[in-house]
RNA sequence: GGGGCUAUGGUCUAGUGGUUAUGACGUCGCCCUUACACGGCGAAUAUCCCCGGUUCAAAUCCGGGUAGCCCCACCA
């Protein structure tokens, strides 16, 4: 057996690490001169505030193969990163971390520790991006707590302020009394709980009682009216009289509207400040007077006489012992309902009056389903929870948040002209800051708050097409070419980005969005800590390679499903890698053809060349719909099932001959293959191209199809499959000599078929 | 209450009108055939969720169910 080029028998997984220091050395991802058409990639920017676990590897190891194939197809492809660092998440890993609470701490001490912590999970990050053979720019990575990013997020609302499209004002909105900030409808979860419907009596000042069925007595004090349906018969004689209510005996008035249902609970209903959405609604409507009775932690306040001072749920307990025992309560239903929840939290949310400012997004949603028409979606489906959002989304966006660890709202307030911005294009700590009024030169304080974290991330695109920093470049980067994310954040990152990014240019801000489904463990689940069902990338890559993990992120689930990751199935996918690896050491132990002369070639190598088209074709359409599936699965059923046994076997004595032929479609097969793979496991193929090729496979362009001839393949297969099953029957070793004779419609193969099974006449 | 996705051998999965219904893992035989035993050859295992319909023909199209996952929605 002659000396293959590729010495080592096996696949050294380790030399991942080598071949990921020879990318850096060579700087192979930089960022494209500018020429033509720039295929930019804004690349979700991970959240820095915990361990990354299989969910982040796999999911950016997806994007990075639709990068490094648009790299090698198209060229001009910039696949940069950004590491998000703002907002409530890192707030609460700090005051977790540190056993401290924020709004207890000098202000400038708890920035620091944010920044300390942030730092250390963004190093993670980083790590497990290296690890897994990312082919991002690491040269110029934006972080959104930088002076610089905080500078595009302040410039775009001040430019949106003076285009009069954020306002401030106080209305009811949903609190969450755990984080002690305000949250926008987007940040809003939902979580079934077991409740009571109480029934309670309400005596009538005329005489008389009413029945009202409420799943929230202890906010009874801020009860302001009791409606029934205009034409409920029962309540006919109801309407316009007064009730007073338990307890706290005070009138209000039975008054009909539309909103009351007759048949839910007894079908009147009572009016609190605030028990839901409705009840919002309603107090507009009927400009009721708002009477908050549960203060910003939770608890109740004066106004809630007895119960002052205790949290919600306690004091609901009560005010039910306190209603049984004066004999107003009716009945208890036990019920399920659906309570809002905080997203980071989970604390049950309240709706509370407070000052915040807010961007205009309800005159811009029929804008941004148009524009979504004009986007790709991958795959096409995922737009529909897009609109569903889009169709759902029901007042201005809270853009204020009473936190720290964002960017500082840019408003001033003079003594005597009020609220002003200052010029765009700088970084402005408001909160620290006092500046000279523009109209009289007074000092004017900062705002306190800074904002929603969505504000910064949702005008990533701009930061990576450039837009505040080279027209030129901006020019041919945008609209951004691709928006790859996770389908949990289209509410917030997608449609925030369409409408910021549609506020400040008047476009849409992507040509193509790639949504993927959750990582879960093997048996669908999420990943949970409190489920202790989490898995970490380190783990698998150092058994079966990262090459490995990537190919089974790859090849398990179809564009846009959930992805189970199998401990069994990365295993397969090493083996897949190291079988190709044989593969390509079986093709180094001849020497490189001297040409590429077609004449050459026999009926056999153009066989194999035209079912090797076709799995070109087929891999190349997986990759335009950015659907890695389909090369993943195409490339490994070929090489396998076709390839390795029938090809290999059939010109195996012709190559050990030395004919030019078999070896100059030995090796166009595995170039082909090798790039054709590149972008799904980027290590084993670039060490063996550069060991056998002399060059990196990723600065490759991806090989178009050569040759579409027609081959009779199922029965050259069958026919293969025919004698070794033969010689299994006889128990004779596939090196015996057989009888049998080559159909005719195989002649074409003869000799090399006769070879092969050493076949006789 | 509305919507989306999914439903195929023990497990996972391919398959968008005609196939002996793919492949992987696992199981069971046989085999170190000069790239590969992390391999090769072969075997067993499927009422293609249920009920109707369209069609010469349905896993595949249509209607109606059922189950799981997810999203949206103010049932007090």
């Amino acid at each position: 057996m002659p000396n293959p080029r590729l010495s080592e028998k096996r696949w050294k997984i380790s030399k991942e690490k080598e071949i990921a220091e020879k990318w850096q050395a060579e700087n192979l991802y930089a960022k494209p001169t500018i020429k033509g058409k720039l295929f930019v990639i804004d690349t979700p920017p991970p959240y820095a505030s915990g361990r990354w676990h299989m969910g982040g590897a796999i999911h950016y190891s997806q994007i990075d193969m639709i990068a490094r194939y648009w790299r090698m197809a198209h060229g001009n492809t910039w696949f940069p990163l950004g590491i998000d660092r703002n907002g409530l998440p890192i707030e609460g890993r700090v005051e977790k971390d540190y056993k401290l609470k924020a709004h207890d701490t000098p202000r400038g001490k708890f920035l620091e520790l944010c920044k300390t912590t942030l730092d250390k999970y963004e190093n993670n990050i980083r790590d497990v991006m290296t690890l897994m053979g990312l082919s991002v720019d690491w040269s110029e990575p934006y972080r959104t707590d930088s002076p610089d990013y905080r500078t595009l997020t302040q410039s775009t609302f001040i430019e949106l302020w003076k285009k009069g499209l954020i306002y401030e004002a106080t209305k009811p909105n949903n609190w969450c009394p755990g984080c002690q900030t305000t949250l926008a409808d987007a940040e809003v979860e939902h979580k079934t709980v077991h409740s009571h419907l109480v029934y309670l009596k309400f005596q009538l000042k005329e005489g008389g009682t009413i029945m009202i069925a409420t799943s929230r007595p202890e906010l009874l004090a801020a009860c302001q009216a009791i409606i029934v349906h205009p034409d409920d018969e029962k309540y006919k004689e109801y309407q316009g009289k007064t009730a007073i209510i338990p307890i706290f005996n005070r009138e209000i008035l039975i008054t009909p509207r539309q909103e009351a249902k007759t048949d839910f609970g007894t079908g009147a209903m009572m009016v609190c400040s605030y028990g839901d959405v409705n009840d919002v609604n309603l107090f507009r409507d009927m400009k009721l007077t708002e009477t908050i009775v549960i203060d910003k932690a939770g608890k109740m306040n004066k106004l809630a006489g007895k119960y002052q001072g205790q949290f919600n749920l306690k004091a609901r307990k009560n005010i039910i012992e306190d209603l049984k025992s004066e004999g107003f309560v009716e009945k208890i239903e036990e019920i399920e309902h659906d309570i809002p929840i905080c997203w980071r939290s989970k604390d049950a949310l309240e709706l509370i009056s407070l000052p915040e400012f807010y961007l205009k997004q309800m005159e811009f949603t029929e804008k941004i389903r148009e524009l979504s028409d004009e986007i790709i979606f991958h795959p096409s489906w995922m737009k529909r929870p897009l609109i569903d959002w889009i169709d759902a989304v029901s007042q201005d966006w809270p853009i204020s948040r009473r936190r720290f660890y964002g960017t500082p709202v840019p408003i001033f307030y003079c003594p005597d002209h009020g609220a002003w911005v200052p010029e765009t294009g700088k970084y402005y700590e408001s909160w620290d800051l006092v500046l000279p009024c523009p109209e009289c030169g007074k000092d004017s304080k900062g705002d306190k708050r800074v904002l929603d974290t969505w504000m910064d991330s949702s005008v990533s695109a701009l930061k990576v097409s450039q837009y505040d920093k080279d027209k030129e470049f901006f020019d041919k980067a945008f609209p951004v070419f691709l928006r790859p994310q996770a389908k949990d954040i289209i509410r917030t990152w997608l449609f925030y980005s369409l409408l910021r990014v549609y506020q400040i240019t008047g476009e849409k801000a992507f040509e193509h969005v790639w949504i993927s489904g959750h990582v879960t463990d093997t048996h669908g689940k999420k990943m949970s800590k409190s489920i202790g069902n989490v898995l970490y990338p380190e783990t698998f890559v150092e058994k079966y390679g990262a090459d490995a993990v990537r190919f089974q992120g790859a090849a398990e689930t179809k564009l846009g499903a959930d992805i189970r990751v199998n401990e069994e199935r990365i295993r397969g996918a090493k083996k897949f890698v190291q079988k190709l690896y044989n593969v390509a050491r079986f093709i180094s132990m001849f020497e490189k053809p001297l040409t590429e002369d077609d004449s050459l070639l026999k009926s056999s190598d153009k066989w194999i060349l035209s079912e090797l088209s076709k799995v070109i074709k087929k891999s190349i359409e997986g990759y335009e719909e950015m659907d890695m599936f389909i090369p993943a699965t195409e490339i490994r059923n070929f090489v396998w099932d076709t390839f390795a046994p029938h090809y290999i076997e059939l010109v195996k004595t012709r190559a050990y001959d030395g004919d030019q032929g078999a070896i100059i479609t030995l090796n166009l097969v595995l170039k082909a293959l090798l790039k054709l793979l590149a972008p799904i496991i980027p290590f084993m193929t670039d060490a063996v191209y550069r060991e056998l090729y002399g060059e990196s496979v990723h600065t490759q362009k991806i090989p178009i199809v050569e040759i579409e001839e027609e081959h009779p393949t199922e029965r050259l297969k069958a026919f293969n499959e025919k004698v070794w099953g033969a010689k299994k029957e006889k128990g004779i070793s596939l090196k015996e000599k057989i009888e049998l004779d080559v159909p005719l419609e195989l002649k074409l193969y003869e000799s090399d078929l006769i070879a092969m099974h050493h076949l006789k006449k």
